[in-house]
Parts: C-alpha cells; sequence; structure tokens
RNA sequence: GGCGCAUUAGUCUAGCUGGCCUAGGACGCCGCCCUCUCAAGGCGGAGAUCGCGGGUUCGAAUCCCGCAUGCGCUACCA
C-alpha cells in the first residue's frame, strides 16, 4: 500500500490533520507499504514556509515519519503541489484536445451571479457552462482577443459510485455535478486536479481523508476515467467534532497538535487518543501501545459516525502514559517545563522530585506548581493556612519537629518520616492533624507531594528555616 | 434549495452479516478501602425505553420507509 497525508499549510497541525495522518501512517506500517507526506499548496497565497514547518514538526513529535516526501525526498516527487505545475496544466491540455474540457470565458463575476440565480430554482439550473456550446471559431476569436480563459472539465451524464471503505458504497447523481474548473485562468490547478494527478503520479494506492472530501469524490473518479488512469481506493474519515457536535473550534478545545504538545501531553498518549477518534480496536481496549495499534488497525473497524474530542479522556489517558513512564524517561521530559518556569535543578535533584510529582500529573505542566515549594524564596502563605498553623496542637508540633530534625544525622524521606511520626506519637496527635501544619510551613499550602520525600528534596536548611518561620506567624 | 453522511447513558464508544444485548468497555460522577494532604491504586454503585414514528420478522440497537436534528459538499478554497 501507498498512503498520503497531504495537509494544505494553513499554520499548524489540526488534531483532525493529525488522525488522519495517523491513520494514514498506521496503515501504512502495517501493510509494510509507504507513507508520503504532501503539501498542498496550490493556493499560493496562503502557503508560507514556517506553516509547513509546523506541520511537519508536530507530525515529527507525534513520531510519523514520512518515507517520501519534504526533506526526505522520494522517487515520486516533488512534493509540493507548487512545484508540479507543468504536470498539471499539461494533463489539463491534453484533456482540452481530446475534448472531455473546454475553454470558459466567463468572468468569476457572471458565474457567482449565476450561482446566486441558481440558488432560486436549483432543480432547473443546467450544470453545464454556456462556454461549453462554443463553436470553435468562437473560441479561436475570443482567445485571439486576448480574453483570458479557465479550463472546465465536462460532466457527462450518468452516476457516480464511490465504494468507499469505510461507508460502502455511496451513489451520486452526475447530473448534480457542474461542470468544474481544472485550470484557474492564471494556469494554476485547482484542488481536484491537482490531488488526482498528484495522487496518481505518487502511486498512491489508498487515499484515506476526511470526510468533507466524499463529496468531491465523484469529480476526481471522472477524472481518473477521463484520464484513463486506475483510481486508488477510496476511505473518507467522518469529522471530530466537540462535545455539541459541532466541529471543532477554539471555543472548545484547542485544535492544534502544538498546542497539546506545550502543555506536556505525550506523543504516545495523543497517537493512543488519536487513534480512537472513529477506531476501536475491541469492545474493551482503550490503552493501546504503538505496537499494537500498527498491528491491529485496520479500517474495517474504523466508525462513520463523527468523533468527538474529549478532552477529559486525554487527560486521563495522558496520566496514565505518564505514570507508565520510568522515573528516568519522565525526568527527560520534565526538563525543559521546569527550566522554563525557572527551576534550576541539577539532575540529582530531579531525579528525586519525579517520584513525588509522577502519579499527580496529568499533564507535564502540572509538575511546575507542584514543585513550586522547592523553590529558593521561601512560599507565601494564606489566610486560612496562616490560621492553621495558629493552633495549639500545631504550635507544639512544630517546635517539637523543628529539635527532632535539628539532630537528625541523615536528611532522607525515611529518617524524617520515622522522626517526625515518633514526634506526633509523643504528643498524642493523629497523623493527619500533626502533619498538616508541617506540610503548610515547608509547602505553603494545604495541599502538597508527599510530605517527607518533599522536605528531603527541600534540604535540611531550608526546611528547619521555613519551621521556625511558621512558628513566628 | 439539491446531494451526501451521521444519530447508543453527562461524555467517548462496542455491537449494526437480526436471537449469545434484561446493550459490553472507558472517561466523568457517587460511595467504601488504602492513606501525612492531594493524587494514584483496589472494590462497589447510580446512569441508556439504542433520535422520533411506522413497517418487515416468531424475534430489531441491528433490515426497510418516513420525519426530525446535526454536519459536510454544492468555489477559478483545499
Amino acid at each position: 500500500m501507498r498512503l498520503r497525508f497531504a495537509p494544505s499549510p494553513t499554520g499548524y497541525l489540526h488534531v483532525g490533520g493529525a488522525r488522519t495522518a495517523l491513520y494514514n501512517w498506521l496503515l501504512a506500517r502495517h501493510s509494510g507499504g509507504t507513507f508520503i507526506l504532501r503539501i498542498e499548496d496550490t493556493d499560493q497565497s496562503r502557503y508560507t514556509e514556517e506553516a509547513i514547518d509546523a506541520i511537519t514538526e508536530d507530525l515529527a513529535w507525534l513520531g510519523l515519519q514520512w518515507d517520501e516526501g519534504p526533506g526526505v525526498g522520494g522517487e515520486h516527487g516533488p512534493y509540493r503541489q507548487t512545484e508540479r505545475g507543468a504536470v498539471y496544466s499539461e494533463a489539463a491540455c491534453r484533456l482540452l484536445w481530446e475534448g472531455k474540457a473546454y475553454r470558459c470565458f466567463c468572468t468569476p463575476k457572471e458565474i457567482a451571479a449565476r450561482h446566486e440565480a441558481e440558488k432560486v430554482d436549483a432543480r432547473t439550473a443546467r450544470r453545464e457552462h454556456a462556454c461549453r456550446f462554443l463553436s470553435e471559431e468562437q473560441v479561436a476569436r475570443l482567445e485571439a482577443q486576448g480574453v483570458p480563459s479557465a479550463i472546465r472539465f465536462k460532466v457527462e451524464e450518468g452516476t457516480t459510485i464511490v465504494r468507499d471503505l469505510v461507508r460502502g458504497d455511496v451513489v451520486f447523481d452526475n447530473g448534480i455535478i457542474e461542470d468544474f474548473v481544472l485550470l484557474r485562468r492564471d494556469g494554476t490547478a485547482t484542488y481536484n486536479l491537482a490531488v488526482v494527478l498528484d495522487d496518481t503520479g505518487m502511486a498512491i494506492t489508498h487515499v484515506v481523508r476526511g470526510d468533507d472530501h466524499l463529496s468531491n469524490t465523484p469529480k476526481q473518479l471522472m477524472l481518473y476515467a477521463a484520464l484513463g488512469v486506475e483510481p486508488p481506493r477510496f476511505g473518507h474519515l467522518s469529522m471530530i467534532v466537540g462535545t455539541d457536535g459541532k466541529p471543532l473550534s477554539k471555543r472548545f478545545a484547542d485544535v492544534s497538535v502544538g498546542f497539546y504538545r506545550e502543555k506536556g501531553y505525550l506523543a504516545d498518549a495523543m497517537v493512543n487518543f488519536l487513534s480512537l477518534l472513529g477506531w476501536s480496536l475491541d469492545d474493551k481496549t482503550t490503552i493501546i501501545d504503538r505496537e499494537s495499534l500498527i498491528t491491529g488497525f485496520s479500517l474495517d473497524r474504523v466508525t462513520s459516525k463523527p468523533a468527538v474530542w474529549d478532552i477529559e479522556k486525554l487527560d486521563w489517558m495522558n496520566g496514565v502514559y505518564i505514570r507508565s513512564k520510568s522515573d528516568e524517561e519522565l525526568a527527560e521530559l520534565l526538563v525543559p517545563f521546569l527550566r522554563r518556569a525557572g527551576y534550576d535543578l541539577d539532575s540529582a535533584r530531579l531525579a528525586r522530585a519525579v517520584p513525588l510529582v509522577k502519579e499527580r500529573m496529568k499533564v507535564l505542566e502540572d509538575a511546575v506548581p507542584l514543585l513550586s515549594f522547592m523553590g529558593a524564596a521561601d512560599p507565601g502563605l494564606e489566610e486560612d493556612a496562616r490560621k492553621a498553623l495558629q493552633t495549639d496542637g500545631a504550635r507544639r508540633m512544630l517546635a517539637a519537629s523543628l529539635e527532632a530534625l535539628e539532630s537528625l544525622p541523615v536528611f532522607e524521606a525515611a529518617q524524617i518520616e520515622s522522626a517526625l511520626r515518633e514526634v506526633a506519637e509523643r504528643l498524642g496527635l493523629k497523623p493527619r492533624v500533626a502533619f498538616q501544619p508541617v506540610r503548610i510551613a515547608i509547602t505553603g499550602n494545604k495541599v502538597s507531594p508527599p510530605l517527607f520525600g518533599s522536605l528531603a528534596l527541600l534540604g535540611k536548611e531550608a526546611s528547619l528555616r521555613r519551621i521556625e518561620r511558621a512558628l513566628k506567624e
């Protein structure tokens, strides 16, 4: 199988695009085939170099390596539409000569007016453009006058059946399809011409893409037929929508892969989550590693229902993946986040911090507030936290703790724990009431990572200082 | 307007070659256990007349028709 992902460079990789890319990649890997990346930038006004970089970066981050395409080359290039112009105009001219297409001299304004009129009575509207019936002499004269023209495809009567791999057969009546433009008056190709030629040129065997292309597929099928080329197989994926059933928009969730990467979602979690957006391995598996995804993925189990972007489930899943990382791996992943937050961490300290926060994170970013207590500055106290330090029990506990900790020769979690438990018992305080003041003194917060480990991480000096300070409150 | 696609609990989904479904799994929620807080983990629980209305059948979430709703396409956008 040869499959492709063909994004238009709109500035970022949309999660829907990411899912499409993933499914193509999965199919390629599953079949031992080839995954191709092609940039659809026929509309030159929209394309920028940065936009392409953003997309390729995100794809690479997800681990969806392409076998052919920008950056890696391949025998079927070029892999950018703007570099394939000659292919398009050549094919369009051929269709013109063969009488399968015609020149249209209408101005866009005229066309727009006509479309407007059609809306009034769509049933009687004619799908062929008047220019289709121009005589050769008329065409020659207009051309001689230098009237610019676009090239339109002649849609013939009949029906076109799309044998869709995920939806089954979908029948279209050609009568509802307008003679569509192949080559714009400026000589550039439209999408429908370009995809067909690109997929042909790149020997694509399976086109797996978004639902929004389903209605265009009959046009492409007609083009394949006119060109005398065997069409690829098609599979159309449903859209990704928000929990309100509407297309994903910024109102409900952020739609770019980059956004999730920056918040600290893991690539593996994203891939797993994306895979389940419209596909399932079986009736109960939700955590699926890459290997199993590759072996288990098939278009048979892809649903045609719209897939909903469920951020709560993604959060949960990301937590699962974070917990499955080794401390060392997680430490490495955390470095950029902690560094960005301004924490200075040597690797030894980081190694001790990781187990403290590992099972308390949904995204890597969560580690930042969790570890804020180990910053150099002693934390400020909220009003109710300060109040909790004022009780008699709290003051006795803090004072006794200070003494006990001061005399500890080894300031590690285990030693700290037994020392503090001993103190609590001696004072007749239940653990939960005894340790809370210490926690507040150390972290400034009523909620924190495990206390004893946190103390050890903070270090003896700072710990003692903070307890002393708390006693003065 | 036309054409196309879709419609299972708060949410995501399995099932859709009809009976094994008095609808399975997951997220979330609630409760209990564990426990230095928060998490994580373990155990248990509530929650769906399978969009609505007809039909076919001994039997339908599953097949057919109609309706409703949502979305997509209907561009010299991709």
